[in-house]
DNA sequence: GTACAAGTGATTGTATTCAATCTCACATCG
DNA sequence: CGATGTGAGATTGAATACAATCACTTGTAC
């Protein structure tokens, strides 16, 4: 029915089915909610409440509400309680200077290692699912633009930026774009990214890019596709001011 | 007897001792060790030891093992327990690139925000707190150096860094640093980083720019302060590989 | 009427307990 | 001899119960 499934990798996966953890579950469930609207900046959020919504008992929620403070989504003050954070638009310019560097770095990466596995025979098993992974999104992402619904695809953004990580295989700037990565869309909030269908196309060079192992194009590519993410986005923002 | 003291503000503050929570506390113990070798790459972290060697029970623990998860310094795995990552030598030169486009930006925000504090009348007790909690930094690092214990300068390193972070009142901004920040000097490892006396000089005039207000300078100072370490990082580095 | 203080309710922090899952050694079979 | 299945032990995941702290209300004194 939905265009885009939660879980693209469920029916590959040889040994069951292996739903994800409810933890794992209800953390992606509340950062997608912050970043996509649903719980706007300054929301109190309490244990209870959120236990309550997901069925589960406190003590996952608090390490949830953990690791999504450490990604900078939410803020905790002992013994006072939680709230969504501020939406760092004032930090915008920086966010997307400091994401450009991430995402020609991790792009780089890829090449490199794309290149480096081919060159020693055949990609590992990790490799190819990241490949896979990737593969599906690119998919996913043009039959969503096929039928017009643009409001699916700053996920599948998120998921295409994040993929190119994986393909790196460095946790270290993994970890990192995932919440540069978040909090660039969040900037966008519920607004449509007017830039996305043009954006979504860049995203099929990158990727030859890192296929055929050029590091220095894939790391071009992806500043000059980060670059004018940032352009559209200050266009906006200053002509909203003014 | 230490030179340096955990809790620099602990006399200042009048309402109150207010030690901090014990998650707090054993979840920076931990990073610590982590970062400065007592906790090895690859070694297995059990809640039930931690739990043990810190006097608490195991669900704080579990909390911060999540913090430090999400942070990059442990690995987990449902089930099947946690292990201290390892160290990211092979992403060196992508964390030193990523770092001095993020610490540019840094020092350039805390410049234009001191510029904006004091021209708006008084600046806020906020920024005064971490203007003097880095006034105290600097001093302990000068001391430190005079007393030649140079194996306590990653450390005060990463507090500078952080502190600067602080004083330009993004989170966003000190979120990401603080984990690069942090695995920088895990690079170094036991090691001590030779340059460490020369670089906190450049520390004072890096703080004056800021102070100054003068963003071109603190982004410029800051950049080339990161960018010599790095050097220095990669000379050692392949010295010792060939 | 206002300021201050104590009390009360709500919320988070922690401990304890039980259930679910994984790892690893050992035995069995080809 | 090697591969595979099974079981016990260990470890994490989650739920419940209780303690600590905070915020807000309410009452009182001035």
């Amino acid at each position: 029915m939905q265009p885009l499934q939660p879980e693209p990798s469920s029916p590959e996966s040889p040994d069951g089915p292996r739903e994800p953890a409810p933890k794992q579950r209800v953390q992606d469930e509340i950062r997608r909610d912050i970043i996509f609207g649903t719980l706007p900046p300054g929301t109190r959020v309490t244990e209870a409440a959120l236990a309550a919504k997901y069925g589960i008992s406190r003590v996952p929620v608090r390490e949830a509400l953990r690791t999504l403070e450490a990604e900078g989504f939410v803020e905790s003050k002992p013994y006072a309680g939680s709230t969504v954070s501020k939406i760092p638009v004032d930090d915008a310019d920086d966010l997307f200077f400091v994401r450009e560097a991430l995402e020609a770095a991790t792009a780089r990466r890829a090449a490199k290692r794309a290149a480096a596995q081919f060159a020693a025979g055949a990609p590992s098993a990790e490799w190819w699912k990241a490949r896979r992974v990737l593969a599906a999104v690119l998919d996913d992402g043009d039959r969503v633009i096929a039928q017009d619904r643009l409001d699916l695809l700053p996920e599948l953004n998120i998921r295409f930026h994040l993929g190119v990580a994986d393909l790196s295989g460095s946790a270290s700037l993994t970890a990192l774009l995932r919440q540069i990565s978040g909090k660039i869309e969040w900037l966008y909030a519920t607004d449509v990214n007017t830039r996305g269908k043009q954006s979504w196309r860049e995203h099929r060079s990158i990727m030859a890019a890192i296929d055929a192992g050029n590091a220095a194009e894939a790391e071009a590519l992806m500043a000059s596709h980060v670059h004018q993410s940032r352009e559209g986005y200050l266009d906006r923002f200053s002509a909203a001011t003014e």
